[in-house]
RNA sequence: UGGGGCGUAGCCAAGUGGUAAGGCAGCGGAUUUUGAUUCCGCCAUGCGGAGGUUCGAAUCCUCCCGCCCCAGCCA
């Protein structure tokens, strides 16, 4: 694919970009290639959708392609499932591959000649040194390692004692290919880093074909060269990895030469973003599953309504760079009601029913008010909702003793029925315990549509259904699924919200919504975004809160 | 204490020697049959701190401070 100036020019300002932008302006390529390079032990979540946006995003601007490269070297943690999970969420995400689907596992074989190739350089020795003796010869932090005793073997030697690993003659742990590098090296990876180890496992992929398995460290870089990336995009975590990428690259026949950058991953407030973590809170049963809406994964999101879209246009607002930082979930938030805002056409929904009886209004009638999909978009049409004597509308949309400042539903009080009528409140009736159970109320004939003939204004316009035609449901609201801006990962147990889910099992929504099986998201006016879920039966739609409208009044009445 | 990074507003982030972009949040106001949306305005005499170089410094130099990552046969 070819870029186009204007797509270039058009091309974000970070230091990636910058640094392509030189590499294609010096000649020193022709056309980018990168790649996404997912481990499968897990779901992707949002912290992926940054690197995927960033390597998908910048061969889409300045031409060239993207691999879905599967990191696939530890075949005790991996799974297919994980595989077909992560593929399916990166064509959600709106990213597609083409013929550029590869995994780590495909190069086993070249990856094994070239560790031979490395111990024929005298670069690469096996160790015989248990788990526990290599950490107690590595050195620590401020003094250097000693070198292994079997450091000093012949080149024979390790090519029959590698091949013997390789040949499944040894158990697990028993021996270590490793790097010849330096013992005493300020950078502990270049310690004379492990390249391969003994790992009597199946593989997704290989099966039992292989029972020694290369490190991240010697199969990543080699992998990159094989693909010709030019530009191998990773978090800073690798950032002192790198010499030892650069190390191999140099000291190996590879057919190309990659160059790996490094930038901050993603952190959002009140939400953890550490595999270790969602794979806790999945096996935990903390949530239903990968794919819970409280979940920061791309299933999760999927699932809770967030169009791939607004994941797009909230890590192109994020930006890329060095500094570690954390990103506020009002950000994410913002994007998702913005793209919402844009496409959800509208609704109503009364979650809390509080009944609402017209008293002026005979309880043989019922009409059919004509009510607008979309405001900002008139190609979406019109509605018919029913209106009768009895409705509901929203608890919260009366107070007997409203405060100053509340201009909903109170005793006495005039308000808006959307696109029906003027209704005024007569009476609060309660029961026993004093909580009010029923509205009395009479409608103005005059105002059909929600105007006043005599110009007269009310202080708000309320949501509503009839009580008589309106379908049952449930709505369920979500929470952030952890209490602090910043959830302790290491006991995140005590930072979990009890209240992520809000289950409001009897909601009242309009007919056509229980009808509409699209899973299309929708705007309950007044509440917020929702979508289908799929837990929905053919009589009791099920529906996820994407994200509530911002609520200013909910603001100013916490506020007091 | 070794090595590698990073510090620009409450949050994210541009800026690469010529006098602090943009977005989120917040605060005012206008419009509104969603307390939504939309629109308008405000929001860093200041760039972790202190010195220095320069006509001029967030950008260059020196020293200091703070934060993050690394001692897996995980990635």
């Amino acid at each position: 694919m070819a870029a186009s100036e204007t797509a270039i020019r058009e091309a974000g300002q970070d230091f990636i970009r910058d640094i392509i932008r030189a590499d294609l302006a010096a000649g020193r390529h022709e056309t980018i290639v990168t790649r996404f390079p997912p481990e499968p032990n897990g779901y992707l979540h949002i912290g992926h959708a940054k690197s995927i946006c960033l390597n998908f995003g910048v061969t889409g601007e300045f031409g060239g392609h993207c691999n879905l490269r599967f990191d696939d070297t530890n075949p005790t943690k991996e799974e297919q499932e994980y595989i077909d999970a992560i593929e399916r969420d990166v064509r959600w995400l709106g990213f597609d591959w083409g013929g550029h689907l590869y995994h780590a596992s495909d190069y086993f074989e070249q990856l094994y000649q070239w560790a031979e190739h490395l111990i024929r350089a005298g670069l690469a020795y096996v160790d015989d040194q248990t788990q526990e003796e290599m950490r107690a010869t590595r050195g620590t932090l401020t003094e250097a390692g000693t070198e292994s005793p079997y450091r000093g073997r012949s080149i024979a030697e390790n090519i029959d004692l590698f091949r013997r690993m390789r040949a499944g003659e040894f158990p697990n742990g028993a021996r270590v290919l490793r790097a010849k590098i330096d013992m005493a090296s300020g950078n502990i990876n270049l310690r004379d880093p492990a390249l391969y180890r003994i790992l009597h496992a199946e593989h997704p992929r290989t099966g039992t074909a292989w029972c020694i398995y290369p490190s991240y460290d010697f199969a990543h870089g080699q992998s990159d060269a094989i693909e010709g990336i030019t530009h191998s995009l990773c978090t800073l975590e690798f950032e002192d990895h790198r010499p030892l990428y650069d190390w191999l690259i140099d000291h190996l026949p590879v057919p190309s030469r990659p160059h790996q950058y490094e930038f901050a991953r993603l952190n959002l407030t009140y939400t953890v973003l550490s595999k270790r973590v969602l794979t806790e809170l999945v096996r935990g049963g903390h949530v239903a599953g990968w794919d819970d809406p409280r979940m920061p994964t791309l299933a999760g999101l999927r699932r809770r309504g967030v169009p791939p879209a607004a994941i797009r246009d909230f890590v192109k607002r994020i930006g890329v760079a060095k500094a570690n930082s954390v990103v506020d979930i009002g950000m994410l938030e913002f994007s998702i009601r913005e793209r919402l805002n844009k496409s959800a056409q509208r609704r109503m929904a009364v979650l809390r029913p509080l009944k609402v009886v017209i008293e002026n209004y005979s309880s043989g009638q019922s009409e059919e008010i004509e009510a607008v999909n979309h405001p900002e978009n008139p190609a979406d049409g019109t509605r018919r909702v029913k209106f009768g004597r009895e409705l509901y509308i929203e608890r919260d949309d009366f107070m007997e003793n409203p405060p100053k400042k509340f201009f909903r539903l109170a005793p006495g009080r005039e308000v808006r029925l959307r696109y029906a009528y003027l209704i005024t409140c007569r009476e609060a009736v309660k029961n026993k315990a004093g909580e009010v159970v029923e509205l009395r109320c009479s409608y103005d004939p005059q105002t059909r549509g929600g105007n006043a003939p005599d110009g007269r204004k009310v202080a708000s316009t309320l949501h509503w259904v009839s009580a008589a035609d309106a379908v049952p449901a449930e709505v369920r609201l979500y929470n952030a699924l952890f209490l602090r801006p910043e959830p302790n990962a290491g006991d995140f147990a005590a930072d979990l919200n009890p209240n992520s889910l809000e289950v409001v099992a009897d909601a009242r929504v309009e007919p056509d919504l229980a009808a509409d099986t699209s899973h299309a998201a929708v705007q309950f006016e007044r509440q917020g975004y929702f979508c289908r879920d799929r837990d929905s039966t053919p009589d009791r739609p099920v529906f996820n809160r994407t994200v509530g409208l911002r609520d200013s009044w909910a603001k100013a009445a916490a506020k007091g």
